[in-house]
DNA sequence: ATTATTGCAAAGGCTTTGCACTAAG
DNA sequence: CTTAGTGCAAAGCCTTTGCAATAAT
């Protein structure tokens, strides 16, 4: 987790006003840190890397902010990790997340064949489709590895 | 939601046997909501069903038996509606979830393309993968009629 | 100058926990 | 008979809310 870079804070700022967000540190450092991180942070990680990065900031605030920018589909919230939490990511491009079922790691596959799926959908349910969400669940090899070395002692 | 017939608590009863699961009234109702609705209920709507069947419940009996059978994989967590509640669902046939954003209306689509992406998450990430979830977002046909209706009066 | 955002602290709501009672195998 | 499940109430945790101070345009 790298300390925040003054460019990407510029981008960030732009982002917000290509979006008619009033532009503020926290927004500033919360979009930046979600466009150029992998984290897809939970609440409390944006919270400690705002404050970490030495910028005031309330869990309220990260709470409003989150919800405006997935109200202005800036970002997207990810289902809930085996703790509960709510985890958020920036979604330019279409992708997927595969997800530690064991360590909550995530992480991305751009690959938007998913997509197509919506079609089908539509069809068969008369929704009006707005988007959709794939998620996988495993083991990832870090804690595969972990459960070998456990089997291996027993 | 019509009463709980004597026939399927007795389906419930024996999926739980088979799955080594001590045979409870409140674990046979609840099973037996889940196979047989196609409510994808809340917590709070599978404790007033219990309820409402003439079995004492409460909530904590309620949690702890749906994590059980979540555990048992006889049922999967849904990712929370908009009101921020997990939805459960017994899950049998691969299907996808079909949600609407509007009054949380969820339809299923037995369809299960979407598992070959499985494939492609694995070769990608190394994950050693478990499952997978899809879900689908949009305004069910009723809404639809709704927002047009107010539409058309302003 | 005007309007929106921040942040604190308190309130709210959902989920979990501990423990005595009761039921299942 | 032994082990496990249920249910209550209390505790815990995350999230939201109200309002005064502050900052953005």
């Amino acid at each position: 987790m790298a300390t925040q870079g003054q460019n990407t804070l510029l981008v960030a700022a732009n982002k917000l006003k290509n979006n008619k967000i009033k532009n503020t540190p926290q927004r500033q450092v919360i979009l930046s840190y979600l466009m150029t991180s992998h984290d897809h942070p939970s609440i409390e990680m944006i919270f400690k890397y705002v404050r970490k990065n030495g910028f005031s900031v309330s869990l309220a605030t990260v709470y409003n902010t989150l919800q405006l920018f997935v109200d202005h589909n800036l970002i997207i919230e990810i289902a809930a990790d085996s703790g509960g939490h709510m985890r958020y990511d920036y979604f330019e491009i279409p992708h997927y997340h595969v997800i530690c079922v064991n360590c909550n790691k995530i992480v991305d596959v751009f690959d938007d064949s998913y997509k197509k799926n919506e079609k089908i959908a539509t069809v068969e349910t008369g929704y009006q489709v707005l988007n959709s969400q794939y998620e996988v669940y495993g083991i990832c090899p870090e804690c595969q590895r972990k459960i070998k070395e456990k089997e291996d002692k027993i």
